[in-house]
DNA sequence: GCAGAGGCTTACGTTAACGTAAACGTAAAG
DNA sequence: CTTTACGTTTACGTTAACGTAAGCCTCTGC
């Protein structure tokens, strides 16, 4: 089922993006499965709006779905991932859940940052790993 | 059971570095399981000495496992920590496998190019949540 | 009017990475 | 000599994140 584009303000929009998707072209798009994709619903972590049955994917949707996608590179859980999202809309009322909300935030940025040192290290290596490769090749080569 | 360390060349070593560890010592050191250093054997990821039964663990097979759980804070697999892992030592013989070996080592690299463009826009994005959270905090506080 | 091309729900299967527990061996300590 | 601490193997259990049907509905093109 193609959902359809009629243009709605004609002629304003010039960049194409469309005001809706179907679940097969959020698939297609980021090269996974609709049935990770209703998962994700499954869980929580998407809610999109219904025709009949059909599920509809607004922008906001795909926004969210690529959060998803992005927390999994990451190597988070769909748990984690929903928190950060979480973090996004301010419907956090009293002012221990925002407190929480911060020390969340703090958690997280640690976690990012001892990341970043991984993948600096790892880097090195590889680099490393690199160079002594291109060594064994051309020893293997020059005989 | 304690490994023993009978300061074996007698005052010659300066830094505490321990030259075995049982397996408990690991575990506590890095905050796992005894069944979790265990498992990653059995996956092939270590394969430590044995004193009769017991596993004996040297400095090498330590570094190995620290190779592992930083893996794991990037959110690879098992297997493809291994595949890693396994970059380091020089057994790799005939022209073919060092080809691929460097056509991994460029895959892995994207993948670290990746998670890093990933982790400067979720870092800003927490910037971002922070502000908005305290700026929120603020005006529940001025009531 | 019917064959595809999607889409939906429901449900069982699968893989990775351990957790948990049983049942046993052994060495030092009281 | 028995408790305590640590180690071992074997094996079944668990959770996350989907994969893989099966069975059914609905629109579109020919």
């Amino acid at each position: 089922m193609k959902t359809e584009q009629p243009q709605p303000q004609p002629g304003h929009e010039s960049g194409p993006e469309p005001d809706s998707y179907s679940i097969s072209d959020l698939a297609r798009e980021f090269g996974i499965t609709t049935r990770a994709i209703r998962f994700y619903e499954d869980k929580g972590l998407l809610s999109p709006a219904r025709r009949g049955q059909t599920r509809i994917y607004s922008p906001e949707d795909r926004v969210r779905l690529m959060l998803i996608l992005r927390g999994k590179r990451l190597g988070f859980s769909l748990d984690e991932s929903r928190e950060i999202i979480d973090m996004y809309d301010p419907e956090h009322g009293n002012v221990e859940q925002l407190q929480r909300l911060l020390q969340h935030i703090e958690q997280k940025r640690a976690q990012l940052q001892q990341q970043l040192r991984d993948i600096q290290s790892l880097m090195g290596e590889l680099d490393e790993a690199e160079a002594r490769t291109r060594a064994s090749l051309a020893q293997t080569q020059e005989q």
